[in-house]
DNA sequence: ATGTCC
């Protein structure tokens, strides 16, 4: 017999009911149990249900719902940011030498609900998050994993007027200064009359929060130093077959200092930081908790975005002071200085619209802009000018990257190998376990064959005099 | 990458 004033899943939502599974049960509790009852009173008991489900729990026939009121009370609200499930295409260059576990990584990223393009480079392998070797544009809003835990990190590159010959004559001095204006280790910096200054410790922007101004007192005394890991300070041979204008440099062979760190513990901490406030305010499936991303229009997305810009002025000042004590320190004049930073994000256009791109060990490579790509120890780095390539997000690789893990070189590479091929190519070595080992690395000549596409060729650096940190152990 | 879990 059909009802004509009969309680319908309508009333059920305006009494405070939400859709899903509970109202579909309230329904059917009603249909079998409370057929009866006028739509008032049977709306007037749903709300009681709803509200205080604790006094059902012993009624024979609405216990069933009143539980599920309970527990839908208890669980925390499922507040996880869906990923999309059309994965849009992204363009990897030497494809042919990347691991499956980058590939997967980047695969991921492209499903964010920010995501807008992808690029992978010759030289990704897998990270946290992001790959290495990965670049993401995305839609207002940055992933602090998207940039790296050592924030700004980079290339600096200073061109002498000094020979090769006076190099090779003099190599105790140089080897001499490089020991004596270099700080390599975790956790070590300079220390007393020891200590550098530059302008960048008086940025107002460490005032900016309680956090960040905690870690200007580290930052100071870390002024000028390298770290460990890949980092490494550098002398070596640079040959410019052909004049370059935009430089100013004359075809030839100079002596050049090239460098290799980041933002040291100060970026390393901010990058922390803004990780984890990232995973409490995104939440993200499994497979993406490291991605989580800082909307650009919250407070804690501005944050990130200047203490990421402090970082890497920080890490710029940390170049800056070891090529002027070694600039100083050997007598030289500086023909031309590079310098190009690899984990970072830019805000940047993209098919008309801004965007923020993250390299998270990338290289910018807009057109004409110019970046340094190191080798290895004893293999070439290179002196390139971006191509500009839109399907590359204006992008590089920064290095070779590895084809071994630092764990599988030690276990694999030994000592005498190592020496064997620093003495194959005359590379003086000052620090540095087998994990850094050139043979940890890909071919570099591969790697750039596989980015013709995305730079050019200005100039060829090798190394001579490579200092890095010790091998796992402390150093001062 | 970082004194490798605030």
């Amino acid at each position: 017999m059909e009802q004509k004033d009969k309680i319908n899943g309508y009333d059920l939502l305006a009494a405070g009911y939400n859709a899903g599974e509970i109202l579909g049960l309230a329904l059917s509790v009603l249909e079998e149990h409370f057929n009866t009852l006028s739509k008032e009173v049977a709306l007037v008991l749903m709300k009681k249900v709803l509200t205080r489900p604790e006094d059902f729990l012993d009624d024979e026939v609405l216990e069933k719902l009143a539980t599920k009121i309970i527990e839908a009370a208890n669980r925390p609200a499922d507040d996880t940011i869906a990923l999309l499930n059309n994965v849009s295409d992204y363009t990897m260059y030497g494809a042919g030498h990347i691991e499956e576990g980058a590939k997967q990584q980047m695969s991921v990223a492209m499903k964010l609900p920010v995501a807008v393009a992808g690029a992978l480079m010759p030289d990704a392998h897998q990270g946290y998050g992001l790959p290495i070797g990965g670049v993401l544009a995305v839609k207002n809003a940055v992933i602090p994993y998207g940039v790296g835990v050592d924030i700004g990190c980079r290339m600096a590159l200073s061109v002498f007027d000094i020979s090769e010959v006076h190099f090779f004559e003099n190599q105790d001095m140089y080897k001499r200064e490089l020991i004596a204006h270099t700080k390599f280790g975790a956790g070590h910096g300079f220390h007393g009359r020891y200590k550098a200054d530059h302008a960048v410790l008086d940025n107002p922007a460490f005032n900016m929060t309680p956090f960040v101004k905690q870690l200007q007192d580290k930052a100071a005394s870390q002024l000028g130093s390298s770290g460990g890991g890949n980092h490494f300070v550098e002398w070596g041979i640079i040959e410019f077959e052909t004049s370059n204008e935009e430089l100013n440099i004359a075809s030839g062979k100079y002596l050049a200092l090239l460098t290799h760190s980041g933002s040291r513990g100060f970026g390393a901490t901010v990058a922390g930081h803004y990780t984890r406030l990232a995973k409490q305010l995104c939440k993200l499936p499994k497979e993406a908790v490291n991605l989580a991303y800082l909307d650009m229009d919250t407070a804690a997305g501005q944050e990130y975005w200047l203490a990421m810009n402090l970082a890497g002025e920080y890490a710029s000042a940390c170049h800056e002071i070891i090529h002027q004590k070694l600039t100083k320190a050997i007598g030289a004049q500086v023909l031309a200085r590079v310098e190009n930073h690899h984990n970072f994000a830019w805000k940047e256009f993209w098919n008309g619209e801004e965007v923020i791109v993250h390299r998270k060990g990338a290289t910018p490579a807009g057109k004409g802009v110019m970046g340094i790509i190191p080798g290895s120890m004893t293999a070439p780095g290179f002196l390139v000018s971006g191509k500009g390539a839109t399907s590359a997000i204006n992008s590089a690789s920064h290095g070779a990257g590895r084809q071994m893990s630092r764990t599988k070189a030690i276990q694999q590479i030994s000592k005498a190998e190592m020496q064997a091929v620093l003495k194959e190519h005359q590379v003086t070595l000052i620090g540095a376990g087998l994990d850094e080992a050139p043979m940890a690395y890909k071919d570099i000549n591969i790697v750039m064959d596989s980015q013709k596409e995305l730079v050019d060729i200005i100039a060829k650096f090798t190394p001579k005099m490579v200092r890095m940190a010790d091998d796992g152990s402390r150093e001062d």
